[in-house]
DNA sequence: ACTTTTCTCCCCCAAAAGCGTGATGTCGGT
DNA sequence: ACCGACATCACGCTTTTGGGGGAGAAAAGT
């Protein structure tokens, strides 16, 4: 029986893939945690072999989670995903996630996943490589360090003078790392790019 | 038994309702639809008692076909969503909706909503008047017409001089309801305006 | 050693955004 | 008839953005 711990902010997909998981052939449901705090927690204390977890939530998110986790020696994650870009996948990856999981992805999709890192395998390949490489667009644009750091302050609705003080750089620069990231994701304006930004998961909700 | 018709554009969470209906006492699974347009058939074409559905959706959208599922007299809609703003709601019973929860609400509210809907009640009052009238914000901001359709095509990152094309208005115009809907939604710019749009749905997703 | 990228900052300037105030007119309620 | 809310537009004004080019320095790849 391989036993797996559910984690996401969410109530109704948290109870979802519990039910899913509590449903399938050879896995159970180990527990449930709603968000990165508890699941590093849970993550150790429970038996637990395999964690399937969101990526995004508030507070402490699941990459960060993740890390923890990789740092304890815990069990191998499963990250689930609405977006598919490719600067989180590695991220996530870094972290020490053994799998990344688009939520696109149908539930048996998902089940294997599982089972496949109870095994120590890495759960990428089947659609998760492709969908990444394909789907969200032939180019993953370039962003320097830089203009990532600006753009995620941009989508936060933060004016230039206060990025720049916040980077401890002159105003100046910062259009000019902004310029740079609109050509590159090919926005036109900074509300768009804010947009933009936020569909990616660069920046981690406030609330 | 309870029949119910599960509509959501997400896949994991499609599934998790699914097999939340299925486990569930009294109530069985009538089918799954992806968007608006397959609730609006499935609705009427498969015997349903209720209908459980994503308010925000791409393409037709959950108001819009539960609008166009209550024109044909077909089953009760309760509306599920990630947000609880005022006008949402309205809009959503104003369609003919039977019933509104966040998506915060536990697993077996969601279910007790929907029987109560089966029964032709209105599960509104548990929770949701509540979570609507208090969780969020004691004030919730109004935000006159005109400035709803501004806000939501800011939301969409086109600049004033667009949207005043587009609703035949002056841009001194779109100005003005602009800096009404700031100070009616508290925020300082319209990036965060933008953002603050989207949360509550405002908008609904061109991808 | 050389080139390329990145980060940094400057100039000038045009366009867009935002604020204050005021002035119409309509509509609906008291 | 009056008042408040709404939508419409205007003049003027400041701030913010964004685009063009240029330019020095450090880091990385060739």
């Amino acid at each position: 029986m391989i036993r797996v711990l559910v984690v996401d902010d969410h109530p109704v997909v948290r109870a979802g893939l519990a039910a899913l998981v509590s449903g399938f052939e050879g896995v159970e449901l180990a527990g449930c945690a709603e968000g990165g705090e508890e699941a590093v927690e849970l993550a150790t204390s429970l038996a637990v072999d395999v964690v399937l977890m969101d990526a995004s939530m508030p507070g402490c998110d699941g990459i960060e989670a993740t890390r923890r986790i990789a740092a304890k020696g815990g069990p191998p994650v499963v990250m689930l995903s609405t977006f598919s870009e490719h600067s989180r996948v590695l991220d996530a990856l870094d972290a020490g996630a053994a799998g990344y999981l688009v939520k696109d992805a149908a539930s048996d999709e998902i089940m294997s996943a599982v089972v496949a890192a109870a095994r120590g395998e890495a759960p990428l390949a089947p659609r998760a490589a492709a969908a990444l490489l394909s789907a969200r667009g032939p180019k993953a644009p370039h962003l320097s360090e830089r203009e990532q750091e600006v753009l995620a302050l941009v989508a936060r609705g933060l004016p230039n003078k206060l990025i720049a003080r916040r980077l401890g750089i002159a105003e100046k620069t910062v259009k000019t790392h902004l310029t740079g990231a609109y050509r590159a994701i090919g926005v036109t304006g900074r509300t768009e790019a804010a947009l933009w930004a936020h569909e990616r998961g660069m920046v981690e909700r406030v609330a």
